[in-house]
RNA sequence: GGGCGAUUGGCUCAGUGGUAGAGCAUCUCGUUUACACCGAGGGGGUCGGCGGUUCGAAUCCGUCAUCGCCCACCA
């Protein structure tokens, strides 16, 4: 097939892809595996420039270990994403004028899914138009039944082993999603607000202490005053009781190391049922615990007083300082800057609310998971992003897991009406547990609640390829290769998939770690669709082809570096991509035969000696950096290669020396080195080979050992590069107009054997 | 408050002890057996500041500055 002048990516991307997608090494021609499990994308997502990264590294990497003889697997599948799914459809229902909260919670999660069969895996369509070579027929979701299956069996045993357990502890709660949600959902934004200062009055005396707090609307809440034992301000009023403003209610002074006496005015209100902090002074000190806030966001109590019941927070705030004001109970008001936690998901302002909710032990399961990092059982790449993991799970809290929306793994445990409680498998069995205790089924309820979408997606490495079945899958692929992830992720589910997966498989889910970048705009910014600087990855790849997207993201995959991401460097990986294709068109109008092997060479003259032993070396350098995922390297590497090696000079040398030896070397060098750059490349490297003749595919294609181990001249490669150096020199003093211009072109018409025919090249 | 990273020519970035590099942009030359989505060549940087180690530092150490990110319960 004659090659057109330029290449136009559309033509033909699609058609290769289903050409090549899905092959594999027949079942026992390879024992060496190597797999990847994709991290499932949200069911709700489509393509953006974060995913092509990751999924171009991925498939870099399975392509090559794939050329490289490896039986690959990449597991691929999507999660279902409970809150930010739940979000998509409740809003969705909305437009249609649907209010989501009149429906039965099986009435939703059916929308749900409806929504989840017309409009999820929207993703995968585009996976493939960036050339993801991925087995798709493997493909899982988070919810299917064996899934689910899995996700209980985990739930239970856990259980079982006291890993999960019960509590009611003050938790993170959406008001906008009537929800708890763990630690690494909320996100701090620092803000301006007011420190106010209000007064207590103290029982029979004409005294009041005066406390500082960002959040007056909690006082109904207080149960007690804290000050340091060694403030002497304070001492005498020790054991004395203050007054809550506007109730009869007393609360006692009491004395607390916890206590800083510079900070604010040394006297704490303590709120234990709507801050941390005043939690852990409560239970020290066994004070009550007193919730003024329900799970909407509003003042609700016998303890607040009539005027503030039902009112929302916000408002509540506001009409209590005015009142405050008016009766002079506010003695101050100072302008601070603080830390307010939002929820990432919603964006309202996350309260501490006392709930009972399920949590995991996640400090016993994270030794084991500290331990395999710390021996290198499991390997971060780059490796600063140990330290990151270290940190995190050396301090680890219990992870709530419970949420109280509807869509997602359903808790398995059933009450009895007198709190009896099953966990259990399924339904069947629980009822059967039931009966032994004398409870009919009607009697039982299931816990409403569901699990976090990340207690599922930590079982992802093993319950893709099987687990709990010991299938064929497990015992090949796992422990995956490698995993490839942001960091932004590491919390969320790098350390929970390792925790898991040591808990359960005794083994690591993966043996490296690849950390890639963030992709920002070429600015340096962030993306966000509120600046309205996205760059969608799918008009990229519209105007300059999947490769050219994909080569440039792996370029400028630098460890420890942002993607600074720009139209104009796609642009100019399209150019060096048809740089490629007009090298191609040159052997093809060189009539280059591509069906030699180098065994029908004969390895003699200073070129092919030297175009070899430059392959030789481009083999092995792209080795070591796939090795240490330096995919910067090795895409430098092959531009270099083929730009400055292959087209500058051995191309150009070519036009003076073209017998047919060399032009089989040709043939051969060019068809390796399509097979090098297929995975960065697959597209336009697999249209050449078959434009070209040399194969139907690279996909398959393995190194031809024979080039490996042909012993080449370095006596030849030190002449011709010095040969090279001199035209460059000659072309300079040339320019430059000096004298020792004709000395050096003089040298150069004289070099002595058969590169003196390729003198002709300066002109 | 703690931790991490960045700082190299106009721009985007390579370069971890031995005479400062690439691409883009710019300037000059060039349409000759593929490629103007091209080729050849030039100009342009005291490698954020200061101090130290060394025969020698962009590179190692210390310190400061600026920017960015992560973690943290401060009233």
């Amino acid at each position: 097939m004659i090659l057109d002048k330029t290449y136009t990516p559309k033509q033909f991307e699609r058609q290769i892809y289903d050409a090549t997608v899905g092959m594999f090494y027949p079942a026992g021609l390879v024992d060496r595996a190597y797999s990847v499990v994709m991290p499932p994308p949200n069911v709700t997502g489509s393509l953006h420039v974060g995913h092509a990264l990751t999924y171009t590294i991925q498939d870099v990497l399975i392509r090559y270990h794939r050329q490289n003889g490896a039986n690959t697997l990449w597991q691929p599948g999507i999660d279902h994403a409970g809150i930010a799914t739940q979000m998509v459809v409740t809003r969705e229902l909305e437009a249609l004028g649907v209010d989501a909260k009149t429906l039965s919670r099986e009435e939703l999660i059916q929308k749900i899914w409806d929504w989840k069969t017309k409009s999820g895996g929207l993703i995968f369509e585009q996976q493939k138009a960036l050339g993801c070579s991925v087995p798709w027929d493997l493909s899982r979701f988070t919810m299917d039944d064996d899934y689910c299956h899995a996700v209980r069996k985990v739930f239970v045993t856990l259980y079982k082993e006291g890993l999960i357990f019960k509590d009611k502890r003050l938790v993170n709660w959406d008001t906008k999603f009537k929800t708890a949600i763990s630690d690494l959902e909320i996100q701090n934004r620092e803000e301006k607000g007011t420190l106010w200062h209000i007064k207590y009055k103290i029982t029979d005396s004409d005294e009041s202490v005066i406390i500082a707090t960002t959040r007056p609307e909690t006082m109904f809440g207080d149960t007690a005053i804290a000050v340091h034992p060694d403030d002497g301000r304070y001492s005498h009023l020790v054991g004395k009781c203050a007054i809550v403003p506007y109730t009869d209610r007393l609360i006692p002074i009491i004395t607390d190391d916890y206590i800083d006496i510079e900070k604010g005015t040394g006297c704490l209100k303590v709120t234990p049922a709507h801050d941390p902090n005043d939690f852990a002074i409560g239970k020290r000190h066994g004070l009550d615990m007193i919730t003024v806030i329900d799970k909407d966001g509003h003042m609700s109590s016998e303890h607040v007083p009539e005027f503030l019941r039902g009112v929302y927070l916000k408002k509540a705030r506001k009409m209590l300082i005015e009142k405050l004001k008016g009766d002079d109970f506010l003695v101050m008001e100072e302008e601070i800057i603080h830390a307010i936690p939002y929820g990432d998901r919603s964006g309202t302002v996350i309260e501490p609310l006392l709930t009972e909710q399920w949590f995991v032990d996640a400090k016993t399961l994270a030794k084991e998971a500290i331990e395999v990092v710390e021996d290198g059982r499991i390997k971060f790449f780059p490796e600063k992003w140990e330290n990151t993991y270290f940190e995190w799970m050396r301090n680890i809290e219990p992870w709530c897991i419970s949420r109280q929306i509807a869509w997602g793994h359903q808790i398995p445990v059933w009450y009895g009406p007198n709190g009896e409680m099953f966990v259990e498998m399924d339904e069947q069995s629980a009822i059967a547990e039931a009966a032994k205790c004398g409870i009919p089924m009607e009697d039982i309820k299931r816990d409403t609640d569901v699990l976090d979408t990340w207690f599922s997606s930590a079982l992802w490495p093993f319950v893709t390829l099987g687990w709990p079945k010991n299938t064929e899958q497990l015992k090949i692929f796992y422990p995956t290769s490698t995993l490839v992830t942001g960091f932004d992720i590491i919390f969320f589910w790098v350390a929970r998939m390792i925790m898991m997966s040591m808990h359960f498989m005794k083994d690591v889910p993966f043996k490296d770690v690849y950390i890639h970048a963030l992709v920002r705009d070429d600015k340096g910014q962030k993306m966000s669709k509120s600046k309205g600087n996205v760059i969608d990855p799918l008009e990229l790849m519209d105007e300059f082809g999947a490769d050219a997207l994909r080569f440039t993201l792996v370029f400028m995959s630098v460890p420890g570096r942002d993607i600074k991401l720009g139209r104009d460097s796609v642009k100019i990986s399209r150019n060096f991509i048809t740089k490629i294709w007009n090298a191609a068109r040159f052997l093809q109008t060189k009539e280059v035969a591509f069906d030699r092997r180098i065994g029908d060479v004969r390895i003699e003259g200073k070129l092919i000696n030297w175009i070899i032993a430059k392959l030789q070396k481009l083999v092995k350098k792209i080795d070591q950096d796939m090795a240490e995922y330096r995919f910067d390297y090795a895409t430098r590497d092959i531009q270099f290669f083929i730009r400055n090696i292959f087209c500058d000079f051995f191309v150009e040398a070519m036009k003076f020396q073209d017998d047919d030896n060399t032009k089989s070397v040709a043939g051969i060098v060019f068809a390796e080195f399509l097979r090098i750059a297929h995975p960065f490349i697959p597209f336009v490297t697999d249209q050449l080979a078959k434009s070209l003749g040399i194969c139907e595919t690279l996909v398959l294609k393995q190194i031809d050992e024979a080039i490996l181990e042909v012993k080449t001249s370095e006596l030849d490669e030190k002449e011709v590069d010095e040969f090279v150096g001199l035209v460059h020199d000659i072309r300079a003093e040339k320019q430059k107009e000096n004298t020792i211009y004709e000395e050096l072109k003089e040298r150069l018409n004289n070099w002595p054997g058969e590169l003196q025919r390729v003198s002709e090249i300066v002109r």
